[in-house]
DNA sequence: CCAAAAGTGTTAGCGTTACACCCATGG
DNA sequence: CCATGGGTGTAACGCTAACACTTTTGG
């Protein structure tokens, strides 16, 4: 199946995926950068006829990193006319050598409905769609100029992150299984992009009786080994 | 215009709005009953070509309730395809007298933008849409039966009060411009569902500074005069 | 003077903060 | 023994809860 395959596909309807990944202490996102345009862009696609919203979403992101299984949450639907740029997607066709009818489907207006995905870095297979060169992992705080509005979406992906991450307890989604509390508190400090105070931080997140403490983690360095903890399940 | 126009409207896309608005010590919202059918439903609407899609939630609200600058938040997208039963659709128009080819645009697959309004209940004018015979204000916590996912709709509207209320202080978009410290009260054990501390919140909503005292109101009764509140502007 | 509701003072409890201290590890 | 980073004890602090008390109003 091609991207331009008429039939199969709601119009006007697209959706964008945020997926945030944690790597050497920094906060991660993916995104792709299409054929010679050069052009950067959230992973995203569109929805089968027959496919809940949902299910594309995943899809979508089982694509792109191989992963199912994903902490998955729709944030935000963009529906603004200033995001209608036909001569956007346009190029990007263009280049890689389609040429479409200017009243072709995917050249019409789209709302983006949006969703955040928390992935484990470690795990991820990156596979890059056919109208892009590469999918690649970029630092959340020196992100490049995206297509349309997806600056946009990023901040608000963001925004939505932070507030939820306490309330709902998702940072671990992030890590491997079995992490260090240190690791833990950088996914923090990077996601709110400040340094939190490491005696409060544990007694906090170990108070919150959602860990499980495991094996000592000896990494050959001279000093005193971390414990090893995951979430406890359900 | 009629509903019906085939031009002029994006397929697939609707908006629903859960409008709050709160009486005599009840969290209520608005619902529309369908002629003939009885069917009740959120009220809502479809999004112009060339219309924003919080432009058209804004209008939807305008047109039923007559109020302009209105707190309105977008919460999130419904879109499974559970949802689509076009025989609901066409009984509702069916009721209106209105026979439609099955490939209508209106009997398309459709997903919902969901916004949720917070208004004053005072200043409201009612007015049905042309497939309803009624909208009126029904009581959360004892809603009938609404068609398709309207229910669910409802639920997560309330969900995502109940997160924001205290995190964006949005409470006092659903009194007057003045309103004493009980009736403030009263809209958060609605919305909470459960009973506050009188004391604990009064010294708490003091304490966040953005409230601004006014003159007492002397109601007749015998008892000391409340105070008179408003929100502090900016 | 009384009943009812509004507003405030006071103390206790509890969770977080700040800082010190101890522990484990390899060089 | 030292440097380094992990883990915990302890006291101060701050916010909320709990309850008593005072104030205001009309009958």
């Amino acid at each position: 199946m091609t991207v331009l395959e008429t039939q199969g596909f709601l119009p006007h309807i697209a959706f964008d995926s945020v997926i945030f990944g944690f790597s050497k202490g920094k906060l991660k996102i993916l995104l792709m950068e299409y054929h010679d345009t050069g052009w950067l862009a959230l992973p995203g696609g569109f929805v089968r006829k027959e496919e809940d919203l949902d299910e594309a979403a995943k899809r979508g992101l089982k694509e792109r990193t191989g992963l199912d299984n994903i902490y998955l949450e729709q944030f935000y639907t963009f529906g603004n006319m200033a995001r209608f740029k036909p001569e956007v997607m346009q190029t990007i066709l263009e280049a890689n050598g389609f040429f479409l009818d200017p009243d072709h489907w995917m050249l019409d207006r789209f709302i983006s409905v949006s969703y955040f995905a928390l992935i484990n870095f470690e795990k991820v297979i990156l596979t890059p769609d056919e109208l892009s060169d590469s999918i690649a992992w970029y630092e959340i705080d020196s992100l490049p100029k995206l297509i349309l509005d997806h600056n946009a979406i990023v901040a608000k992906a963001l925004q939505t992150l932070r507030e939820n991450l306490e309330r709902k307890l998702i940072g671990g989604n992030l890590l491997p299984e079995r992490f260090t509390m240190n690791e833990l508190q950088q996914v923090y400090e990077a996601i709110f992009g400040e340094k939190i105070r490491r005696t409060t931080f544990q007694r906090k997140m170990l108070g919150l009786d959602i860990l499980e403490r495991h094996e000592k983690l000896y990494t050959g360095k001279s000093h005193k080994a971390p414990y090893l903890y995951s979430f406890k399940k359900v």
